[in-house]
DNA sequence: ACCTGAACACCGTTCAAGT
DNA sequence: ACCTGAACACCGTTCAAGT
Protein backbone atom coordinates (compact mmCIF):
# COMPACT_ATOMS: atom_id res chain seq x y z
CA UNK A 1 0.00 0.00 0.00
CA UNK A 2 2.97 2.58 0.68
CA UNK A 3 4.75 1.26 -2.59
CA UNK A 4 1.23 2.11 -4.21
CA UNK A 5 0.73 5.60 -2.78
CA UNK A 6 4.03 6.34 -3.58
CA UNK A 7 3.58 5.15 -7.46
CA UNK A 8 0.11 7.03 -7.45
CA UNK A 9 1.89 10.14 -6.56
CA UNK A 10 4.72 10.10 -8.76
CA UNK A 11 1.92 10.72 -11.71
CA UNK A 12 0.38 13.74 -11.61
CA UNK A 13 -2.63 12.47 -10.79
CA UNK A 14 -4.92 9.58 -11.36
CA UNK A 15 -6.07 9.78 -15.33
CA UNK A 16 -10.00 9.58 -15.19
CA UNK A 17 -12.84 9.53 -17.40
CA UNK A 18 -14.22 13.02 -16.02
CA UNK A 19 -10.77 14.99 -15.97
CA UNK A 20 -10.14 13.94 -19.72
CA UNK A 21 -13.38 15.39 -20.68
CA UNK A 22 -12.92 18.38 -18.61
CA UNK A 23 -9.70 18.85 -20.16
CA UNK A 24 -11.05 18.32 -23.59
CA UNK A 25 -13.96 21.18 -23.04
CA UNK A 26 -11.18 23.45 -21.74
CA UNK A 27 -9.01 22.80 -25.07
CA UNK A 28 -11.87 23.31 -26.97
CA UNK A 29 -13.29 26.30 -25.57
CA UNK A 30 -9.98 28.05 -25.99
CA UNK A 31 -9.12 26.82 -29.42
CA UNK A 32 -11.88 25.21 -30.78
CA UNK A 33 -13.19 21.58 -31.76
CA UNK A 34 -11.27 21.51 -35.12
CA UNK A 35 -7.87 22.09 -33.06
CA UNK A 36 -8.89 19.50 -30.15
CA UNK A 37 -6.68 16.03 -30.94
CA UNK A 38 -6.13 13.34 -28.68
CA UNK A 39 -2.43 13.73 -29.20
CA UNK A 40 -2.42 17.22 -28.31
CA UNK A 41 -5.65 16.66 -25.19
CA UNK A 42 -3.17 13.78 -24.08
CA UNK A 43 0.07 16.34 -23.90
CA UNK A 44 -2.17 18.98 -21.56
CA UNK A 45 -2.83 15.86 -19.25
CA UNK A 46 1.23 15.15 -18.74
CA UNK A 47 0.57 11.53 -20.79
CA UNK A 48 0.50 9.86 -24.17
CA UNK A 49 -2.51 10.03 -26.26
CA UNK A 50 -2.51 6.76 -26.90
CA UNK A 51 -3.44 6.29 -22.47
CA UNK A 52 -6.80 8.25 -23.20
CA UNK A 53 -8.12 5.11 -24.58
CA UNK A 54 -7.78 3.42 -21.15
CA UNK A 55 -10.83 5.32 -20.50
CA UNK A 56 -12.94 6.61 -23.38
CA UNK A 57 -13.70 4.29 -26.66
CA UNK A 58 -12.61 6.98 -29.26
CA UNK A 59 -13.06 10.33 -30.29
CA UNK A 60 -16.87 10.09 -30.66
CA UNK A 61 -17.21 8.55 -27.09
CA UNK A 62 -15.30 11.76 -25.84
CA UNK A 63 -17.10 14.08 -27.58
CA UNK A 64 -20.70 12.28 -26.05
CA UNK A 65 -19.13 12.83 -22.78
CA UNK A 66 -18.37 16.44 -23.39
CA UNK A 67 -21.65 17.34 -25.09
CA UNK A 68 -23.66 15.79 -21.99
CA UNK A 69 -21.38 18.11 -19.47
CA UNK A 70 -22.63 20.86 -21.69
CA UNK A 71 -26.34 19.53 -21.19
CA UNK A 72 -26.08 19.42 -17.46
CA UNK A 73 -24.62 23.06 -17.19
CA UNK A 74 -27.82 24.24 -18.45
CA UNK A 75 -30.55 24.96 -15.59
CA UNK A 76 -33.02 22.39 -15.67
CA UNK A 77 -36.83 24.13 -15.90
CA UNK A 78 -37.35 24.77 -12.45
CA UNK A 79 -40.67 22.61 -11.18
CA UNK A 80 -43.28 24.54 -9.66
CA UNK A 81 -43.37 27.67 -11.95
CA UNK A 82 -45.45 28.48 -14.82
CA UNK A 83 -44.05 26.69 -17.92
CA UNK A 84 -43.66 30.11 -19.48
CA UNK A 85 -41.46 31.16 -16.80
CA UNK A 86 -39.42 27.90 -16.63
CA UNK A 87 -39.14 27.85 -20.54
CA UNK A 88 -37.81 31.63 -20.83
CA UNK A 89 -35.19 30.74 -18.05
CA UNK A 90 -34.33 27.78 -19.48
CA UNK A 91 -33.71 29.20 -22.77
CA UNK A 92 -31.52 31.74 -21.69
CA UNK A 93 -29.42 29.70 -19.64
CA UNK A 94 -29.17 27.21 -22.63
CA UNK A 95 -27.79 30.05 -24.58
CA UNK A 96 -25.17 31.22 -22.14
CA UNK A 97 -24.02 27.52 -22.06
CA UNK A 98 -23.53 27.33 -25.45
CA UNK A 99 -21.58 30.82 -25.73
CA UNK A 100 -19.04 29.36 -23.22
CA UNK A 101 -18.94 26.42 -25.22
CA UNK A 102 -19.24 27.78 -29.13
CA UNK A 103 -17.98 23.93 -30.27
CA UNK A 104 -21.07 22.03 -28.94
CA UNK A 105 -23.56 23.83 -30.83
CA UNK A 106 -23.48 21.71 -33.90
CA UNK A 107 -22.84 18.54 -31.23
CA UNK A 108 -25.68 18.82 -29.21
CA UNK A 109 -28.77 17.73 -31.23
CA UNK A 110 -26.50 14.96 -33.13
CA UNK A 111 -25.51 12.48 -30.69
CA UNK A 112 -26.53 9.09 -31.33
CA UNK A 113 -25.76 7.94 -28.09
CA UNK A 114 -27.08 10.83 -25.44
CA UNK A 115 -25.97 10.73 -22.11
CA UNK A 116 -27.52 10.48 -18.69
CA UNK A 117 -27.31 14.72 -18.43
CA UNK A 118 -28.87 15.01 -22.22
CA UNK A 119 -31.79 12.67 -21.06
CA UNK A 120 -32.47 14.02 -17.76
CA UNK A 121 -32.57 17.64 -19.90
CA UNK A 122 -35.20 16.29 -22.06
CA UNK A 123 -37.29 14.81 -19.73
CA UNK A 124 -37.24 17.71 -17.80
CA UNK A 125 -38.16 20.38 -20.38
CA UNK A 126 -41.36 17.89 -21.53
CA UNK A 127 -42.08 17.38 -18.22
CA UNK A 128 -43.00 20.77 -17.47
CA UNK A 129 -44.80 21.03 -20.42
CA UNK A 130 -46.72 18.54 -20.25
CA UNK A 131 -47.46 19.27 -16.51
CA UNK A 132 -48.78 22.45 -16.99
CA UNK A 133 -51.16 20.91 -19.80
CA UNK A 134 -49.77 20.53 -23.20
CA UNK A 135 -50.81 17.60 -25.25
CA UNK A 136 -48.12 15.21 -26.39
CA UNK A 137 -48.18 17.13 -29.95
CA UNK A 138 -48.21 20.53 -28.48
CA UNK A 139 -44.97 20.10 -26.28
CA UNK A 140 -43.31 18.33 -29.22
CA UNK A 141 -44.29 21.79 -31.79
CA UNK A 142 -43.24 24.13 -28.46
CA UNK A 143 -40.05 22.13 -28.26
CA UNK A 144 -38.81 22.18 -31.51
CA UNK A 145 -39.68 25.89 -32.07
CA UNK A 146 -37.81 26.93 -29.09
CA UNK A 147 -34.52 24.48 -29.16
CA UNK A 148 -34.77 25.87 -33.22
CA UNK A 149 -34.62 28.93 -32.47
CA UNK A 150 -32.15 28.40 -29.56
CA UNK A 151 -29.18 26.60 -31.47
CA UNK A 152 -30.24 28.44 -34.52
CA UNK A 153 -29.74 31.77 -33.50
CA UNK A 154 -26.49 31.45 -31.17
CA UNK A 155 -24.84 29.93 -34.21
CA UNK A 156 -25.81 33.04 -36.20
CA UNK A 157 -24.71 35.16 -33.33
CA UNK A 158 -21.64 33.74 -32.99
CA UNK A 159 -20.49 33.69 -36.54
CA UNK A 160 -22.10 36.91 -37.97
CA UNK A 161 -19.96 39.82 -38.68
CA UNK A 162 -22.40 42.60 -37.26
CA UNK A 163 -23.02 40.51 -34.09
CA UNK A 164 -20.16 39.73 -32.73
CA UNK A 165 -19.21 41.25 -29.03
CA UNK A 166 -15.72 42.54 -30.57
CA UNK A 167 -16.34 46.16 -29.14
CA UNK A 168 -17.94 48.98 -31.61
CA UNK A 169 -14.74 49.54 -33.19
CA UNK A 170 -14.62 46.14 -34.58
CA UNK A 171 -17.86 45.92 -35.32
CA UNK A 172 -17.69 49.23 -37.58
CA UNK A 173 -14.19 48.20 -38.98
CA UNK A 174 -16.46 45.00 -40.36
CA UNK A 175 -19.33 47.36 -41.38
CA UNK A 176 -17.05 49.34 -42.79
CA UNK A 177 -15.26 46.37 -45.09
CA UNK A 178 -18.80 44.94 -45.53
CA UNK A 179 -19.98 48.64 -47.07
CA UNK A 180 -16.56 48.55 -49.59
CA UNK A 181 -17.45 45.66 -51.10
CA UNK A 182 -20.61 46.72 -52.13
CA UNK A 183 -19.55 48.56 -54.93
CA UNK A 184 -21.95 51.40 -55.75
CA UNK A 185 -24.84 50.26 -54.29
CA UNK A 186 -25.07 46.32 -54.98
CA UNK A 187 -26.24 45.05 -51.95
CA UNK A 188 -27.90 48.06 -50.99
CA UNK A 189 -30.14 46.87 -47.94
CA UNK A 190 -26.97 45.03 -46.51
CA UNK A 191 -25.14 48.24 -46.57
CA UNK A 192 -28.37 50.37 -45.12
CA UNK A 193 -28.21 46.96 -42.32
CA UNK A 194 -24.60 47.49 -41.55
CA UNK A 195 -24.23 51.24 -41.29
CA UNK A 196 -27.15 51.29 -38.99
CA UNK A 197 -25.40 48.74 -36.93
CA UNK A 198 -22.06 50.47 -36.91
CA UNK A 199 -23.81 53.76 -35.62
CA UNK A 200 -24.91 52.05 -32.95
CA UNK A 201 -22.27 50.96 -30.70
CA UNK A 202 -23.56 49.58 -28.03
CA UNK A 203 -26.05 47.17 -30.63
CA UNK A 204 -26.55 44.30 -27.92
CA UNK A 205 -27.30 41.04 -29.71
CA UNK A 206 -28.71 39.40 -26.66
CA UNK A 207 -32.07 41.74 -26.63
CA UNK A 208 -32.33 40.29 -30.00
CA UNK A 209 -32.48 36.64 -28.51
CA UNK A 210 -35.07 37.40 -25.92
CA UNK A 211 -37.11 39.64 -28.18
CA UNK A 212 -37.37 36.80 -30.32
CA UNK A 213 -37.49 34.23 -27.68
CA UNK A 214 -40.71 36.22 -26.21
CA UNK A 215 -42.08 36.20 -29.56
CA UNK A 216 -42.26 32.42 -30.01
CA UNK A 217 -43.46 32.38 -26.34
CA UNK A 218 -46.12 34.27 -27.05
CA UNK A 219 -47.16 32.45 -30.03
CA UNK A 220 -47.11 29.04 -28.02
CA UNK A 221 -48.92 30.71 -25.51
CA UNK A 222 -51.58 31.95 -27.96
CA UNK A 223 -51.89 28.15 -29.45
CA UNK A 224 -52.46 26.80 -26.07
CA UNK A 225 -54.66 28.91 -25.11
CA UNK A 226 -56.58 27.76 -28.78
CA UNK A 227 -56.39 30.72 -29.91
CA UNK A 228 -54.47 29.71 -32.77
CA UNK A 229 -54.43 31.51 -36.17
CA UNK A 230 -54.56 35.15 -36.66
CA UNK B 1 -4.02 24.41 -81.62
CA UNK B 2 -3.77 21.18 -82.91
CA UNK B 3 -1.36 19.90 -80.51
CA UNK B 4 -2.93 21.69 -78.01
CA UNK B 5 -6.65 20.46 -78.90
CA UNK B 6 -5.32 16.95 -78.28
CA UNK B 7 -3.59 17.74 -75.09
CA UNK B 8 -6.72 19.38 -73.94
CA UNK B 9 -8.62 15.95 -74.57
CA UNK B 10 -6.09 14.16 -73.13
CA UNK B 11 -7.40 15.10 -69.75
CA UNK B 12 -10.74 14.28 -69.22
CA UNK B 13 -12.08 17.84 -68.76
CA UNK B 14 -10.44 21.22 -67.32
CA UNK B 15 -10.16 21.62 -63.63
CA UNK B 16 -11.80 24.62 -62.66
CA UNK B 17 -13.00 26.29 -59.83
CA UNK B 18 -17.08 25.22 -60.38
CA UNK B 19 -15.92 21.29 -61.47
CA UNK B 20 -14.39 21.26 -58.54
CA UNK B 21 -16.75 23.05 -55.97
CA UNK B 22 -19.30 21.41 -57.79
CA UNK B 23 -17.64 17.38 -57.40
CA UNK B 24 -16.87 18.23 -53.34
CA UNK B 25 -20.70 19.44 -52.85
CA UNK B 26 -21.63 15.84 -54.40
CA UNK B 27 -18.89 14.07 -52.28
CA UNK B 28 -20.03 16.10 -49.05
CA UNK B 29 -23.52 15.01 -49.74
CA UNK B 30 -22.87 11.51 -50.05
CA UNK B 31 -20.04 10.79 -47.49
CA UNK B 32 -20.50 13.87 -44.90
CA UNK B 33 -18.04 16.63 -44.68
CA UNK B 34 -15.85 14.73 -42.46
CA UNK B 35 -14.93 12.12 -44.90
CA UNK B 36 -14.58 15.14 -47.97
CA UNK B 37 -10.89 15.56 -48.40
CA UNK B 38 -8.30 17.02 -51.00
CA UNK B 39 -7.11 13.89 -51.85
CA UNK B 40 -10.23 11.72 -52.57
CA UNK B 41 -11.92 15.05 -54.06
CA UNK B 42 -8.74 15.01 -56.61
CA UNK B 43 -8.88 11.34 -57.00
CA UNK B 44 -12.67 11.71 -58.07
CA UNK B 45 -11.78 14.61 -60.18
CA UNK B 46 -8.79 12.24 -62.03
CA UNK B 47 -6.43 14.55 -60.69
CA UNK B 48 -3.89 14.45 -57.90
CA UNK B 49 -4.52 16.89 -55.07
CA UNK B 50 -2.32 19.17 -55.65
CA UNK B 51 -3.91 20.54 -58.58
CA UNK B 52 -6.57 21.83 -56.96
CA UNK B 53 -4.65 24.23 -54.97
CA UNK B 54 -4.59 26.05 -58.66
CA UNK B 55 -8.50 26.42 -58.70
CA UNK B 56 -8.64 27.33 -54.80
CA UNK B 57 -7.19 28.76 -52.62
CA UNK B 58 -7.01 26.87 -49.50
CA UNK B 59 -9.99 23.94 -48.14
CA UNK B 60 -11.24 26.81 -46.30
CA UNK B 61 -11.72 28.59 -49.46
CA UNK B 62 -13.61 25.81 -51.04
CA UNK B 63 -15.90 25.10 -48.52
CA UNK B 64 -16.72 29.40 -48.64
CA UNK B 65 -17.48 28.66 -52.22
CA UNK B 66 -19.80 25.43 -51.45
CA UNK B 67 -21.57 27.16 -49.10
CA UNK B 68 -22.23 30.32 -51.50
CA UNK B 69 -23.72 27.65 -54.40
CA UNK B 70 -25.88 26.13 -51.56
CA UNK B 71 -27.33 29.74 -51.35
CA UNK B 72 -27.74 29.83 -54.37
CA UNK B 73 -29.85 26.72 -54.49
CA UNK B 74 -32.28 28.48 -51.87
CA UNK B 75 -35.75 30.62 -53.76
CA UNK B 76 -34.49 34.61 -53.50
CA UNK B 77 -38.12 36.04 -51.61
CA UNK B 78 -40.29 36.96 -54.68
CA UNK B 79 -40.71 40.99 -55.24
CA UNK B 80 -44.49 41.59 -55.15
CA UNK B 81 -45.79 39.70 -52.99
CA UNK B 82 -46.42 40.01 -49.50
CA UNK B 83 -43.74 39.58 -47.15
CA UNK B 84 -45.34 36.92 -45.20
CA UNK B 85 -45.86 35.03 -48.36
CA UNK B 86 -42.22 36.07 -49.38
CA UNK B 87 -40.53 34.65 -46.13
CA UNK B 88 -42.64 31.72 -45.68
CA UNK B 89 -41.47 30.59 -49.23
CA UNK B 90 -38.03 31.47 -48.69
CA UNK B 91 -37.82 29.73 -45.38
CA UNK B 92 -39.33 25.96 -46.56
CA UNK B 93 -37.10 26.32 -49.81
CA UNK B 94 -34.00 26.88 -47.29
CA UNK B 95 -34.96 23.60 -45.29
CA UNK B 96 -35.30 21.93 -48.97
CA UNK B 97 -31.95 22.83 -49.48
CA UNK B 98 -30.36 22.78 -46.09
CA UNK B 99 -32.01 18.43 -46.13
CA UNK B 100 -30.18 17.84 -49.79
CA UNK B 101 -26.85 19.10 -48.05
CA UNK B 102 -26.92 18.61 -44.15
CA UNK B 103 -23.34 19.14 -44.12
CA UNK B 104 -24.02 22.83 -44.81
CA UNK B 105 -25.75 23.79 -41.75
CA UNK B 106 -23.69 24.67 -39.40
CA UNK B 107 -21.05 26.33 -42.02
CA UNK B 108 -23.81 29.05 -43.72
CA UNK B 109 -23.48 31.43 -41.48
CA UNK B 110 -19.89 31.18 -40.24
CA UNK B 111 -18.05 31.84 -43.19
CA UNK B 112 -15.65 35.01 -42.81
CA UNK B 113 -15.64 35.61 -46.31
CA UNK B 114 -19.38 35.36 -47.48
CA UNK B 115 -19.70 35.17 -51.54
CA UNK B 116 -21.61 36.73 -54.00
CA UNK B 117 -24.98 34.94 -53.89
CA UNK B 118 -24.60 34.35 -50.05
CA UNK B 119 -24.40 38.75 -49.91
CA UNK B 120 -27.36 38.32 -52.81
CA UNK B 121 -29.32 36.19 -50.70
CA UNK B 122 -29.46 38.54 -47.64
CA UNK B 123 -30.13 41.57 -49.45
CA UNK B 124 -33.00 40.16 -51.05
CA UNK B 125 -34.50 39.31 -47.84
CA UNK B 126 -33.82 42.31 -45.70
CA UNK B 127 -34.86 44.48 -49.07
CA UNK B 128 -38.16 41.78 -49.08
CA UNK B 129 -38.72 43.11 -45.32
CA UNK B 130 -37.97 46.56 -45.79
CA UNK B 131 -40.21 47.27 -48.86
CA UNK B 132 -42.93 45.46 -46.49
CA UNK B 133 -42.70 49.00 -44.17
CA UNK B 134 -40.41 46.47 -41.49
CA UNK B 135 -37.94 49.28 -39.54
CA UNK B 136 -34.40 48.72 -39.76
CA UNK B 137 -34.90 47.28 -36.30
CA UNK B 138 -38.04 44.78 -37.06
CA UNK B 139 -36.29 43.23 -40.47
CA UNK B 140 -33.30 42.34 -37.79
CA UNK B 141 -35.64 41.12 -35.13
CA UNK B 142 -37.66 39.21 -38.34
CA UNK B 143 -34.66 37.98 -39.72
CA UNK B 144 -32.94 36.73 -37.10
CA UNK B 145 -35.68 34.46 -35.70
CA UNK B 146 -36.65 33.27 -39.18
CA UNK B 147 -33.26 31.66 -39.72
CA UNK B 148 -32.72 30.66 -36.21
CA UNK B 149 -35.75 28.48 -36.41
CA UNK B 150 -34.58 27.40 -39.49
CA UNK B 151 -31.54 26.43 -39.27
CA UNK B 152 -31.73 25.46 -35.49
CA UNK B 153 -35.32 22.95 -36.46
CA UNK B 154 -33.38 21.64 -40.11
CA UNK B 155 -30.27 20.53 -37.44
CA UNK B 156 -32.64 18.83 -34.85
CA UNK B 157 -34.68 17.04 -38.31
CA UNK B 158 -31.85 15.74 -39.31
CA UNK B 159 -30.29 14.53 -35.94
CA UNK B 160 -32.87 13.41 -33.59
CA UNK B 161 -33.61 9.44 -33.23
CA UNK B 162 -37.51 10.13 -33.31
CA UNK B 163 -37.53 12.65 -36.49
CA UNK B 164 -35.50 10.67 -39.40
CA UNK B 165 -37.37 9.40 -42.26
CA UNK B 166 -36.07 6.35 -41.87
CA UNK B 167 -39.31 4.84 -42.44
CA UNK B 168 -41.85 3.53 -39.65
CA UNK B 169 -40.22 0.30 -39.10
CA UNK B 170 -36.72 2.38 -38.00
CA UNK B 171 -38.45 5.15 -35.91
CA UNK B 172 -40.38 2.21 -34.51
CA UNK B 173 -37.07 0.50 -33.76
CA UNK B 174 -35.18 3.47 -32.08
CA UNK B 175 -37.89 4.21 -30.16
CA UNK B 176 -38.05 0.62 -28.03
CA UNK B 177 -34.53 1.03 -28.12
CA UNK B 178 -34.34 4.33 -26.56
CA UNK B 179 -37.49 2.63 -24.18
CA UNK B 180 -35.21 0.32 -23.12
CA UNK B 181 -32.83 2.14 -21.50
CA UNK B 182 -35.13 4.28 -19.65
CA UNK B 183 -35.18 1.22 -16.51
CA UNK B 184 -38.25 1.82 -15.03
CA UNK B 185 -39.19 5.02 -16.01
CA UNK B 186 -36.47 6.92 -15.43
CA UNK B 187 -37.44 9.15 -18.05
CA UNK B 188 -41.13 8.60 -18.18
CA UNK B 189 -41.86 11.94 -20.36
CA UNK B 190 -38.85 10.99 -22.74
CA UNK B 191 -40.37 7.61 -23.01
CA UNK B 192 -44.26 8.51 -23.28
CA UNK B 193 -42.88 10.84 -26.27
CA UNK B 194 -40.70 7.98 -28.13
CA UNK B 195 -43.86 5.53 -27.56
CA UNK B 196 -46.57 7.94 -28.81
CA UNK B 197 -43.93 8.71 -32.37
CA UNK B 198 -43.58 5.36 -32.39
CA UNK B 199 -47.58 4.20 -32.43
CA UNK B 200 -47.73 6.90 -35.37
CA UNK B 201 -45.75 6.17 -38.35
CA UNK B 202 -46.56 8.11 -40.51
CA UNK B 203 -44.77 11.32 -38.23
CA UNK B 204 -44.03 13.86 -40.36
CA UNK B 205 -41.35 16.47 -39.16
CA UNK B 206 -42.06 18.62 -42.12
CA UNK B 207 -45.21 19.77 -40.50
CA UNK B 208 -43.94 20.27 -37.54
CA UNK B 209 -41.53 22.38 -39.76
CA UNK B 210 -44.25 24.29 -40.74
CA UNK B 211 -46.32 24.71 -37.36
CA UNK B 212 -43.44 26.33 -35.93
CA UNK B 213 -43.06 28.74 -39.05
CA UNK B 214 -46.65 29.78 -38.77
CA UNK B 215 -46.58 30.57 -35.16
CA UNK B 216 -43.60 32.73 -35.93
CA UNK B 217 -44.79 34.52 -38.86
CA UNK B 218 -47.92 34.54 -36.79
CA UNK B 219 -46.00 36.92 -34.29
CA UNK B 220 -44.03 38.89 -36.64
CA UNK B 221 -46.84 40.04 -38.36
CA UNK B 222 -48.54 40.66 -35.04
CA UNK B 223 -45.16 42.74 -33.95
CA UNK B 224 -45.15 44.66 -37.26
CA UNK B 225 -48.86 45.56 -36.86
CA UNK B 226 -48.15 47.11 -33.33
CA UNK B 227 -50.21 44.81 -31.94
CA UNK B 228 -46.86 43.00 -30.26
CA UNK B 229 -47.21 42.29 -26.36
CA UNK B 230 -50.16 40.02 -25.09
C1' DA C 1 -4.98 -2.49 -14.80
C1' DC C 2 -2.94 1.06 -16.90
C1' DC C 3 0.64 3.27 -19.79
C1' DT C 4 3.74 3.36 -23.87
C1' DG C 5 6.49 3.00 -28.52
C1' DA C 6 6.13 1.80 -32.86
C1' DA C 7 3.39 1.35 -36.61
C1' DC C 8 -0.53 1.97 -40.00
C1' DA C 9 -3.32 4.51 -42.80
C1' DC C 10 -4.54 8.66 -43.28
C1' DC C 11 -4.72 14.33 -43.37
C1' DG C 12 -3.69 19.68 -45.53
C1' DT C 13 -0.27 22.17 -47.62
C1' DT C 14 4.47 23.76 -49.62
C1' DC C 15 7.73 23.65 -52.97
C1' DA C 16 10.74 22.60 -56.56
C1' DA C 17 10.49 20.31 -60.74
C1' DG C 18 8.42 19.10 -64.80
C1' DT C 19 5.38 20.06 -69.39
C1' DA D 1 -0.25 28.11 -66.90
C1' DC D 2 -1.17 24.06 -65.00
C1' DC D 3 0.02 19.53 -63.03
C1' DT D 4 2.94 16.43 -60.17
C1' DG D 5 6.20 13.82 -56.75
C1' DA D 6 8.26 14.16 -52.75
C1' DA D 7 8.26 15.96 -48.43
C1' DC D 8 6.67 18.07 -43.93
C1' DA D 9 4.03 18.22 -40.03
C1' DC D 10 0.30 16.54 -38.57
C1' DC D 11 -4.12 13.18 -37.57
C1' DG D 12 -7.02 8.71 -35.02
C1' DT D 13 -6.36 4.20 -33.74
C1' DT D 14 -4.34 -0.75 -33.11
C1' DC D 15 -1.37 -3.71 -31.01
C1' DA D 16 2.23 -5.93 -28.74
C1' DA D 17 5.16 -4.92 -25.08
C1' DG D 18 6.20 -3.18 -20.81
C1' DT D 19 5.14 -2.10 -15.45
Amino acid sequence: MATQAKRAAKRRAALTRERILRAAISLADRDGIELLSMRKLGQKLGVEAMSLYNHVRNKVDMLDGMVDIVFGEIDLPASGVDWRTAMRTRAISARRALLHHPWAIGLMESRATPGTATLRHHDAVLGSLRTAGFSIDMAAHAYSILDGYIYGFTLTELTLPFSNSEGAAGVAEIAENIAKRFHAGEYPHLAEMAVDRATKPAYNYGDEFEYGLDLILNGIERAQDGRYGR
